[in-house]
DNA sequence: TTTTAAAATTAGAGCAATTCTAAACAAGGA
DNA sequence: TCCTTGTTTAGAATTGCTCTAATTTTAAAA
């Protein structure tokens, strides 16, 4: 987040959204580049209210439809992904464009990126079998984090 | 459905869940029964609201609290899968336990089964490269299901 | 049996995420 | 300038899910 690298690069991402949707013959209005600002700076998987959140503090009027609105089409040009949950709970937005597993932390429903360059291979072998016209694959991980796991010994102990 | 090995099996699979309830000392309700009775039977990933359908026919009075606690058991129990969902769409629930992946068509909204053994690797590698308590994983694919991809052309050859 | 206590079910209220809608607003081209 | 089209906005509507309090069922004890 603070080294010249990873300036770039969100830099890099930041700039690719904002192509995106000119391509696409969206208009670059102030919100939706906020949006994209965000998103490309964020290494968190936010919700659609902590993309409201974030940016209504630079557009104190922006609307959650604006916020809907952009990161649905966001996702329609392949510039996010969108994680799907489960139950009742919030979608959230993945801007991690490489290959990666995501590992769901059960107990503090933390994620973690885990990079995988084998999913392509993966997604070869799926295509391959099958007569579905396959666009991609998404890799998901259950399980408890090695923070929950610190405290769940530490519960333990004292109990 | 209608041969006598897959009878066997959605049987096998209905005894089970009782089975798992019982050993939980929860009790076999005619509800609860009701319920493992269609998950056994179905071959589709039902939705709760499906399940309440289903179940409604039988039990005119049941309440869909009591569906979703007992798929949430039933979950726990590890007798089904909950499979996540985007965006305000429904939970569904998988009733497939080998390994395998879900194909999940992006126009029509089906999701297939793909069988594939090597998803117990995947989840091997996973395990062994990360500090995360891996407890399981799931492997998703989007893309267009061949009834979708039949139903393209046809609109496309007739434009 | 009848009694009793715990467990389960029910209907409906409550909640939170998302979508929809109609009005206001902004931008670019004639 | 006006006009058209795309965008944003606020809030209402919808939906899936959870919670709650009252009622009913269950299984086991007396």
């Amino acid at each position: 987040m603070s080294n010249d690298r990873s300036l770039t690069r969100t830099d890099e991402r930041y700039q690719a959204m904002l192509q995106a949707l000119k391509q696409a013959n969206l208009r670059l209005t102030p919100q939706r580049m906020a949006i994209c600002r965000y998103l490309s700076r964020t290494r968190s998987h936010p919700t659609p209210n902590d993309i409201f959140h974030a940016v209504h503090e630079q557009f104190p009027t922006i609307s959650r439809a604006t916020v809907y609105n952009t990161v649905a089409v966001l996702k329609d040009l392949g510039e996010i992904i969108e994680l799907s949950c489960t139950g009742g709970a919030s979608v959230r937005y993945e801007t991690e464009l490489t290959p990666h597993v995501n590992l769901n932390c059960t107990r503090c429903g933390r994620i973690y990126d885990f990079p995988m360059e084998k999913i392509n291979e993966i997604f070869e072998t799926i295509d391959s079998r099958t007569d579905f016209q396959l666009e991609n694959i998404h890799i998901k991980g259950y399980g408890i984090c090695p923070i929950c796991q610190k405290e769940l010994e530490q519960e333990e102990a004292s109990a």
